[in-house]
This record gives structure tokens, sequence and C-alpha cells, in this order.
DNA sequence: TATGAATGAGACTTCATTCAT
DNA sequence: GATGAATGAAGTCTCATTCAT
């Protein structure tokens, strides 16, 4: 029942996963708790089938933006596309927004959300992978996250200042990410002309 | 009692604030339930003390490593300084650790906890200021908040990682602050202008 | 509905009437719980309905098997017959288990079974008032009630038997019958002997 | 606590194990549910522990009238001093009463009330055994078994009888038992003897 | 007539909080 | 001041029964 996830996924946002009862769930859903254990064999079970939805919806976000070029496009586009894609999603997208807002609200939710942007660190590796970065799989990893949570973090920032400000801070963070896998992701078989061109002027 | 808040932040951590029972902390703490309610009026009363005490101490934390040079010692070192001690701090204080996953279960806490980022981003701006950085106030405030939240972002995330992939987590960040920053704060050959600038006048 | 109460009768006997649901009749019956109650009013109802026509089946077995030579046939052949048909009965009918099982439940059906058990005790005692057994009244009512009470029992003990022990058990039962009632009943040839022996010490 | 098993027992035996609440259990003990939840980990451990108490008053009464000389006496003094202490103890105990009249009441006190009966004819086999029986151990078992349970349907009969009916109808099964038992336990060493007997009229 | 989703009272159990000792 | 047994409100989940289709 959309209805019974939408009533529960507003609750867990705004009390928490615990401070939510399943009596509260049923009378925000307009039906009764036997309904809902139709439905879902208990409260977690609620609380998984939320997180799966907005996970499946941000990984095919992910997965459109990035799109099937993503071995041979400059990353730089790719950055940006995604980016993008994300920044409007988030925009558009009110259930979405009060997740990312909240997840750290349970431990559930904040599972959830790591998962999710575990996901999409694994996807950033890949690209780093096909692009013959020259680090360690360990610095790959670290490197694919910190994008992933930075992102993560301007995002959820954002929904608290004002446009001007949000859109500044993303400007920063798009510069910051520029400048930070610059160094890993430009010209990694150019490596030769690189050294040249930065040492020649 | 001292005791009774280091058990019951242990168990926030372990267990979420939910599902530890004011009986496991009497146990852990070795005393008896009576006795923790002559210290604290409920069991939210001890997470807000354990929240306060950690928000104090990471605010003096950086005042101490910023230190009083912070006009003029260069900019690596006090960022180095920073981190390092933020870091060491989160991973010696488990009391630190049950705030950070517990983060928003209490509204004041949360304030608190997003006053306290708004506080050190003003912090970096004013170091970006003192050093005469090229930008804008909107750009310089955007930079700045957004170095603080990818730190903060990166201690929350460190919290469910495995010591060696929150070391390298950490190492990244360095890096990614230090590429981020270096153009704003490193004008190697515009040192001298800068400098004569300043103290000619 | 006949599937109705037979799959009631074997869920009853196999998890108890309380742990039984509604639905695990229904589904057992392939049927619906809406259809179920079309034929009952409630589950109490289908437990009423099973005992009754199992105590209404013991009643007319018994009658089939005294038969009406109950005068005349040797007593032997009379209990042997009625014990036999009970046991057979007994050993073909889950639903009789059922009952037996669930004998309390229901405070109608519980002095129904002492009805019956008390109108056999009735049935015996004329057998053993029409062969001239010795016996004052109380004492021949209570050898009646003793006799089938004791078949009683051992038939509610079986169904929690298995099937050997049960069978053994019930061989024991006939032997312990049979002498039980020998020095009341047999008195054809040995009428004289007896009173002799009895007399002469 | 004692005041809880008492209620606990009381309400079983009216209601049955299913009907009955913790609450109504609570309620009649004079204390609430929470303290129940302190000596009792759930309401089975409950009727758990009535049934070992019942158990272990009954094994003990077992177990002080049969004696040391079990081995020794006189299988008909053995039997006698057992079903008089047995009805003397039936008698006077309300509880034990009840829990006979009502162990049929709910599968959980059929099975406690089972395991008693089965104790016990554990016991009288061990007698029987002693005293060199002929039987199989099947036909042992079986016979031990259906003297134990006869004894236990006259004991629960006579609850619902007059005190002369009781009284004949206990005389009678003594009667029963004796001339049951006596071809098993009568000159068990004097076999040849008792053998030549019934052949040679 | 048959179905089975919906209902919600009520069961068991937990646990924050109190208070007599 | 310390203790921990007692309390009972409240939570999760079950299931007999109803009723619209």
């Amino acid at each position: 029942m959309e209805r019974i996830l939408d009533a529960a996924a507003d609750l867990f946002v705004s009390s928490g996963y615990d401070a939510t009862t399943t009596d509260q769930i049923a009378t925000k859903a307009e039906t009764s708790v036997g309904s809902i254990y139709q439905f879902f064999p208990n409260k977690r079970a609620m609380f998984d089938a939320i997180a799966a939805r907005h996970l499946a919806d941000a990984s095919e976000i992910f997965e459109a933006f990035v799109g099937v070029d993503w071995r041979t496009a400059p990353w730089r586009a790719l950055l940006s596309r995604t980016l993008e894609a994300y920044a409007s999603y988030h925009r558009q997208n009110q259930g979405f927004r009060a997740i990312l807002l909240n997840w750290k609200l349970s431990p559930e939710f904040l599972e959830a959300g790591e998962m999710l942007n575990h996901e999409f660190a694994r996807r950033a590796e890949a690209i780093f992978e096909a692009r013959g970065v020259k680090l360690t799989h360990a610095e790959r990893s670290a490197a694919a996250t910190l994008a992933v949570e930075a992102t993560s973090a301007v995002l959820i920032r954002s929904v608290r200042l004002d446009d001007a400000a949000a859109a500044a801070l993303f400007e920063q963070l798009k510069i910051m990410l520029d400048r930070f896998l610059s160094p890993y992701l430009d010209s990694p078989s150019l490596d030769a002309k690189k050294k040249t061109k930065k040492t020649s002027p």
C-alpha cells in the first residue's frame, strides 16, 4: 500500500523510527493496524521498503545521468551532469529531500542512507578505475567515498540555506571536486605531457 | 556522575538511544536505576548532558588548535592542526560518537550542532579574509561552509567505518581541502606583492 | 460443510482449539473465512458441532454393538464387541480425538460427555442386573461406573500415545475388565463352587 | 511469588490457560503485570511452575507411601497404602483437586498431568519388575499405565459424586486393581504351582 | 453464494519512572 | 544517599469477525 509507506515515511522523518507507532502510521494512512500487517510483517519492513524505494529512485537517476558513455566521456562532463541531475531531483522531490534531511535520524535511516552513498561511491570508483587512476584500492575507495559524502553533505545543508547561498555553495562544491579530482583524472595516459606542460611555462 | 554518562554514551553508540534501557546503563555504570535518577531527571537528560559536554569540548579544541596565531600562521599548518585535533578527539571519545550517531534526537542539540558548524565556518572565513583571498563575500562564505561541512560529513561517516577505511578517508579529506584551498590561499608568486601591500601602507 | 468440520477437527487435534485460527481452517478446507461464517456463527460453533456429531456417533455405536440381544448374549462377547467398536471408531476418527483432547472447552459439551458416560454406566448396570449379579445396588452402580470411566480414561490417554502403546494399553484394559467382571458375571458352571468357596472358609 | 502462582493456578483452572490473561492474574494476585514479569519471563513459565509444584507434591506423596520397603513389601499392602494416601491427599488438597479436575482443560495442563501419571506408571513398573512379573516390556508398561490412569479417572470422577457413591467407587477400584494385578503379582516364584492349579481342574 | 481485505479490540511484553526501605 | 522491586502506560502484533464486491 502506497499510502501506508507515505505515511510511515513522513512519520519516520518527523519523529524518528522508534518514536513512530504503528497506530500513528495507520491513522495517518487512514487505515487500521490490521491492514498494515497484511502488507508488512512488522514495523521494520516498512522502513526497509521506504529505504529500498528511495535507494532505487536515486540509483536510477545516477544511472540515467552517468549514461552509457561513462567509460569514454570526459570526466568533467560526467561529474557535472551527475551533480546537476542530483541537485534537480533534490530540488523537485520533497520526499527525497525529507529522506536526505533525516537519514541520520535513526540508525535505520542512517544505514539506508549509507547504503545509497556506498552504492554511488562504488560507481564513482568504477569510473576512476576505467581511467587508470594511479591510486591504491584503499585510496581510490576513500576518494570516491569522500566525493559522494561531500556532495551529500552539501545537498543536505542546502535545504537550510536561501537560494543564493545554496547556489554559491553548490558552485564551490563543483570547484572543490574539480580541483580534488583533476590530479587523479586528468591525462592518466598522457602523464608525460602533463608534467611537461606544467613545468615548461 | 561521570561513570553514568560514560556508560550511557557507550550504550547509545552501540545500541542507539531508544534501544538502550536505563537498567543497562545502571548495570554498566555499576549503580542502580535509582541512583541515576538522583542525577538526571530522565533518560533524555543524560543524552543532553553528553551532547552538551561534547559540544563544549569540540568548541574548545577548535579554539586551542586554531590558536592565537591564526592570522599569521601558515594556513596549511592551521588546517592540519585543526583536522588532526578533531580526528584524535573523535577517535578517542566514545561520547562524541554517540552524539554524532544520534545527532537529531534532540531539537536543541540539532540546533546547537548547526550553530557549531556555522561558528566554525565563520572562523574559517575570517582566516580566509585575513589572507586576502580573492573571492566575493558570498564565495568566501560558501567555500568556508563547504570545508566545514565536508569535514563534518567525513567525521560522521567515519563512525561507521573500520579504522583503516576511516584513516584513508581522512587522508583524502586532507588532500581535497588542500587542493581546494590552495588556489585561494597560496599565492606563491603573488605572495610578495601581497605582503608588500599589507606591510607597506 | 463437512470439509470445514473435518479441517477444524484435524487442526484442533494437532494445535489445540485456541492456537487454531479460522484462516488455517479455511485454507485446510479449501474455502475462505467468509464461507465458514456462512455455516457457523463463530469458531466455538464449529467445535460444538464436532462435539455433537461425535457424541451422537458414540451413542449410536454403543447401541448398535450392544445390540438387541444384550440380555441373552454372553457378557464377554458384549464387552468385546463394544470395546472393539469404540476403539475402531476412535482410531479412525480424527474428530473424536479432537473432542477428547479439548474435552472441557465447552461447559455444555462437558456435561454432555458426562451424561454419555453416565448413560453407558446405566446400560452396563442393566446388563449386570439381567445376569443376576450378586451385588448391592450401590456396588453394582459403582462397578459399572468404574468400568466405563476406566475405558473412557484409556481412550483419552490413547490419543497421546503411539499406535503400539495404545494397542498394548487397550489389550490390558480388556484383561483388566475381564478379570474384574468375571467373578461378578461368570457364574454359569462355577456358580456352585464359588458360593461353596465363599461359604466354606 | 507464591501469590502469583496461586492466582494463575486458579484462573488457569477456571478459564483455561489461553483464556486467562496476564492482567487477570495480576489483578487476582493483587500486583501488576510488571511484577509478574519480574519473576517469570512469560506466561508459559507460570504454568510450568505450577505444574512442577504439583508434580513435586504428588511425587513426594507417592514416595512417602511406597516407602523404602517397596521391593520387599507385599504388593497388596503397597497398593493399598498408595491408594489411601492418594485419596486422602486428594480429599484434603483443594489445589490438587482443582488440578486433577482440570488438567485436561488445556493442552498444557494435560501435558503436565500426563507427565505426572507417566512418572507414577514408571514407579509402578519398577515395582512389577522387582517382583519378576512375566510380561513383556510393552505389557508391563501398559499394565502400569492402566492402573494409574484408572485410579486417576476414579479420583477425578469422585469429585462429582456424593461421599457414599465415591466410597463405593473407590472400593470397586481396589477390587478391580486387586483382581487385575493378582495374576501378575501373586506367587511369581511359585509359577509352576499356579499353572498346575489352573490346568488341573 | 463466495471471497478475502479490512477492522480494531485485546493479548503479551517492555521499560521509564517512582518510592519505601 | 543508594537500592531495586513495583508500577502501569504504551507498544507491537494477532486474529475473530464483518461486509463490500
